[in-house]
Order: C-alpha cells, then sequence, then structure tokens
DNA sequence: CCTCTGCATCGACAGACGTCGATGCTCGTC
DNA sequence: GACGAGCATCGACGTCTGTCGATGCAGAGG
C-alpha cells in the first residue's frame, strides 16, 4: 500500500521565520571564523575587557589588513566596539552582545532562564 | 617621543589555541546558515524532536539535494542523528549538542554554572 | 521480477569569503 | 611644515560554499 501521508508526521509548518534565520545566519557567519574567535578571546581575557590593535595582529599571525578586516566585521555584527584614541583603536567587548546571539539559535534558548 | 611600549598593555599571550579557535569554528560554521538554522528550527519544535526528511523539504523551499546536503551538514557536525526507518530518514536533535558548541565561544561560557 | 518511491551522492556552476600587498588617511613628533 | 607610525581601505587572487539537475541505491508493492 502507499502510505499517502508519507510519514505520520504533519507539514511541520513551525519552526522560525526565513528572515530570523537569515539574520541570525549573518551574525553567527561572524563567529564562525578561527581568526575572529581567537580576536574575541584575547580581548575577553584581556584583564579590562578591552585591547589595542597593535597587539592583536601579532598572536594571530596575520597580516595588519587582515586582522583589521576581521575586527571590522566583529565591530559590524556588534559584538565588538571600537574606540579610537589618538594613533591607536581600542577594541572592546559590547556585553551581551555574545550571549544574545547565541541565545538566538534554536534549541539553545531553553538554558537562558530570562 | 616614541613610546616604544607601543600601548599600554602587554603582547596578550592568552586566548584561546589555535587548534581549538579551528574546531570551534568549523562546529559554527555548520550553525552559519539560514537553511540549517531553519532545519534545526523546525525538528527543534517538533513535539518528539524529530522529523522525517520529506517532511523538510517544503517548508525550506528548496531542491531535496540541497536539503540532504544541509542535513548531512548538521549530522556531520554532530548536531543531528539520522535514522533510516525502511524508505524514511529520520533526523532527531542529539540533547546538549547546541549548548556545548554554544558555551565554547569566548565570554559565553560564563554563563552556564555546569 | 519489475517498478516506483524516498534519499544520498556526483558533477558543475555562481557567488561569497579569507588572505595578501599596496595605498591612503589621521594623528603625534620633531 | 615635514616626517613617521598606526589603521583602514582598495584591488586582486585562490579557495570554499550553497545551489541545482542528473544519477545511483535501497526498500516496499504489485
Amino acid at each position: 500500500m502507499l502510505p499517502d501521508a508519507s510519514c505520520s508526521a504533519g507539514p511541520l509548518t513551525g519552526g522560525m521565520t526565513a528572515a530570523d534565520a537569515t539574520e541570525l545566519a549573518r551574525v553567527l557567519k561572524a563567529l564562525a571564523d578561527p581568526a575572529r574567535l581567537r580576536l574575541l578571546s584575547l580581548i575577553a581575557d584581556s584583564p579590562t575587557a578591552a585591547a589595542c590593535a597593535c597587539d592583536l595582529t601579532e598572536p594571530l599571525g596575520l597580516s595588519q589588513p587582515t586582522v583589521s578586516h576581521h575586527l571590522k566585521v566583529l565591530v559590524d555584527a556588534g559584538f565588538l566596539d571600537r574606540d579610537k584614541r589618538g594613533v591607536w583603536a581600542w577594541y572592546s567587548l559590547i556585553p551581551g552582545a555574545l550571549q544574545r546571539a547565541v541565545t538566538g539559535v534554536p534549541g539553545v534558548a531553553e538554558l537562558s532562564p530570562a
């Protein structure tokens, strides 16, 4: 016999919106890179949660334009804040930005009470 | 005068390992896609946290091979489990996999006590 | 045994992404 | 005002990624 109902489940109309998925993917794409994760890690481990760009180039082993590009991506994604003090550029973590992005993933929101 | 110490901060030797960053980025890359986020959302919203592949093709508006490809990526990343029942393939969420991936992001681990 | 259905794999293509060297801009110093 | 240092931007290149149509494979039904 042909099971015309295909599977027993319905058409699965739930889930997030296509627009929400696109927006969340855009933010997660900014995190899904080794260099950017290391940048966030370096800044997060800093005592003041802020770091000068000149101190971020060497630990990554990448060229200065590349590091600047990655920092721009993280700023555009809303994870970092840029503060230009004189000649130097200081980057600091925006509190809660990472948590917000991460709790938007389906199946993860259930672990944060608020 | 030339500030030979560049910034006041040190060389910033902390942070995660390059290998850890690469591995975490590999997992996050699997999440950073609208289609895959919607797939996870559809399966997570399902009553049993499992769904048949035939019910996942239509809501996404993508071709069957493309959906199969995305499902494979999610399985390889350790987020989904595939269970082939006869002709149909059932995909279910692996509990805790999303949470583990997400808590590895720098600055996020502080919110989960365990 | 043959056919049909559901799903995975293959090959190909366009577009996005990471990386670099070269260049430009801004600020501090002499 | 001229020079140098720190960063951002530009243009280019190779690679990876998402998407599709076509095909292959396993299981159920006639």
